[in-house]
DNA sequence: CGCATACTTAACCATGTGCTTAACTATGTG
DNA sequence: CACATAGTTAAGCACATGGTTAAGTATGCG
């Protein structure tokens, strides 16, 4: 059911300025490397690795024409991202959900231990 | 415009599988730190760690009573994800929506170039 | 007080990350 | 062919990460 190897590199790719930047701009649309490089303030080299990262994530896909690589954004994988987000927020509001018909069923003589019993749930 | 400093540490909270293990457990409710660390197959200054780094990140808020820390789910940091994700996603399709408009306008007399125009837009 | 519990801190170690510069490999162009 | 262009690879370096064990600090209980 866990199989969610995927999103420690979806994650760890985003987690850089840099290559969320990448990401920025191929929002915008393909791009060559040096293209993507040119507003950055590093090494070509280290641009070419952060894109390695990303296509290791498989945000990033790319294949070159001629001498030049071109490199264009796949968005499957914010998807995955996205489920595992909202998958964390379903089971935390099943789980206040819970917690409203448990506080409804108490009996309301005892407002003081509410704050005690609401977290225990 | 672009304050995304967190992003980068609640992204690199979440590419490391065990914390994220530390946060759907969290989801379930709050928890302590031996409740955190009894399943998870390292040593308990192992989870402290982790414990500080989903702490650096806003993921996760903790207060101590008596010698029991108690650690919660933030949500707030999710949503924080959510609308970078939502951003880039505007992005691309209002740039696939000018591209539609584009290939409308287009002469209809020329479709074998299609592939070729279609990127640079 | 004496001892267990629940962290917490410190020191250390192996690997990984994010750059750099230098050198190398195509691939177009005159 | 000569030369520029666009990547690519390699080596090295500083620092971060993710674990370990050992020792230290409160706190609660009999």
């Amino acid at each position: 059911m866990v199989k969610y190897a995927e999103l420690d590199l979806v994650f760890q790719a985003l987690c850089d300025p840099t290559r969320r930047a990448l990401v920025e701009q191929l929002t915008l649309g393909p791009a060559s490397v040096s293209e993507l490089a040119a507003p950055l303030p590093m090494s070509l080299p280290a641009v070419h690795q952060h894109l390695k990262v990303l296509e290791r994530s498989a945000l990033v896909r790319s294949e070159k024409v001629g001498r030049v690589r071109t490199c264009r954004l796949e968005l499957t994988m914010l998807d995955t991202v996205q489920d595992w987000i909202d998958a964390r927020r379903a089971t935390w509001e099943r789980r206040l959900g819970r917690l409203d018909t448990y506080l409804a069923a108490l009996p309301p003589e005892t407002p003081a231990s509410i704050n005690q019993e609401k977290e225990q749930v």
